[in-house]
DNA sequence: AATTTTTTAGACAGCATTGTCCAATTCGTC
DNA sequence: GACGAATTGGACAATGCTGTCTAAAAAATT
């Protein structure tokens, strides 16, 4: 760190760029083969590193997840915020701009790199490693919930929601535009452009017909095709 | 396998009593460890046995997975469809009566010792041993769906809800009664039964909402508070 | 071109784990 | 009480993985 080291993420040097292909294969190695069975000689060969080299940057397996797990659930903050706010204060077309949001949050938050692995890390190791994710849990859901709730507030309070709970709108935005992706998520895969679109315009939808300021009668559908 | 051995995977024989409690604590250390982390020593002494009774009964650490993923799968499956057999097909007060129905699936299908760690197995372990739940895959969600989406259809042919999908409207009540529970999920906690209750209230709210018949100004709720 | 830092490949000890074998013992049943 | 089946504890080889060490090669810096 001598003279063009920039704030930014940018290896500006030739050796870091190997730290960080590292920490990227080991995140896809323990993401695959879980904590106790990723083989360090394959989280180096898929580095494109030998293994004496990943030591020599982590020291141990275990402050290696600890990187891993810090590298993820920054990037992942940063891209929450980022899309949380493209969030539309001032709609005119609301229902299509709530649509476009959650597509960009599902795209850019949910499906993508860090949110699988992040989600799928925290959801094996973060029982046994508790203080692991203690980060996360303070600056991820907590935050983004309540920046979500604090956005639907003040769409409630220019009239054109209606509710009484914002943090519960907000969890149950989350849960509608999300519901026709858990099952692609079960199993690991990452669902199409297509389904993301459909999925948050499915979600949208019906959230507006819970929360949406009239009724809504003509936006009834069609009777069951 | 003299005479009593009926069809059923019942060995009616004091020792497979045994045999179950290898397949439970192997439940409990797979989900807590991970397969690979998984310590046969440690589910044997967890189960009561010795090692080698762990062997003698299931050979491998492999089989004893599928033994225990079939289990799971078996128990979990009952249990859905056990619960889908107390849907409220005639309600009298549809929103209370969903609303119980809700916190029977969230308590017996969701939140129990099957729901959990089929969940975490799945995530855990479905990409790389994939035909492993395969059974579960083909019996399990789809079937639900189904049969869920049947049940809503039937409310809506008789007015009682207005929907174009039903099995969106499936994925959507799941998604929306679980939504409070998933932040529990995550650390692998179990939501109690207050916080059951709360969460399937406030989702068949909404969902009424949504989809009730009348849209229902009588309940809008107070402005936010 | 010389020097310093980083990387590499391989060997290596230490350790944990899997799966097998076996003799002694317990359990269920007659 | 006697018999057969199941269980137990322990020893055991084989294997795989972690983490260290070393000397050579490569890269970067001067």
């Amino acid at each position: 760190m001598k003279a063009t080291a920039s704030a930014d993420t940018l290896p500006p040097r030739g050796h870091n760029a190997k730290r960080t292909s590292i920490v990227e294969a080991a995140g896809a190695v323990f993401c695959r083969e879980g904590f106790a069975g990723a083989n360090i000689d394959l989280i180096a060969a898929e580095a494109g590193v030998s293994r004496q080299t990943v030591y020599n940057h982590h020291g141990d397996k275990e402050r290696l997840l600890v990187a891993v797990v810090r590298d993820l659930t920054e990037r992942s903050n940063a891209g929450v915020f980022a899309t949380l706010g493209t969030f539309p204060d001032h709609p005119q077309d609301l229902e299509a701009e709530l649509t476009a949001f959650a597509v960009r949050l599902n795209s850019n938050c949910i499906c993508n790199r860090e949110g699988k692995f992040l989600r799928k890390l925290i959801q094996a190791e973060s029982e046994r490693y508790p203080e692991l994710f203690a980060e996360w849990r303070k600056q991820g859901p907590g935050r983004t919930m309540s920046a979500l709730a604090a956005r639907f507030a003040r769409l409630a309070h220019a009239g054109l929601l209606v509710l009484d709970d914002p943090d519960l709108a907000a969890r149950q935005f989350l849960a509608l535009v999300g519901a026709d992706l858990q099952f692609s998520f079960m199993l690991g895969g990452t669902p199409s452009q297509d389904e993301v679109m459909r999925a948050s315009a499915n979600g949208v939808r019906s959230f507006l017909r819970a929360f949406g300021r009239q009724p809504a009668q003509g936006d009834r559908p069609a009777p069951a095709s």
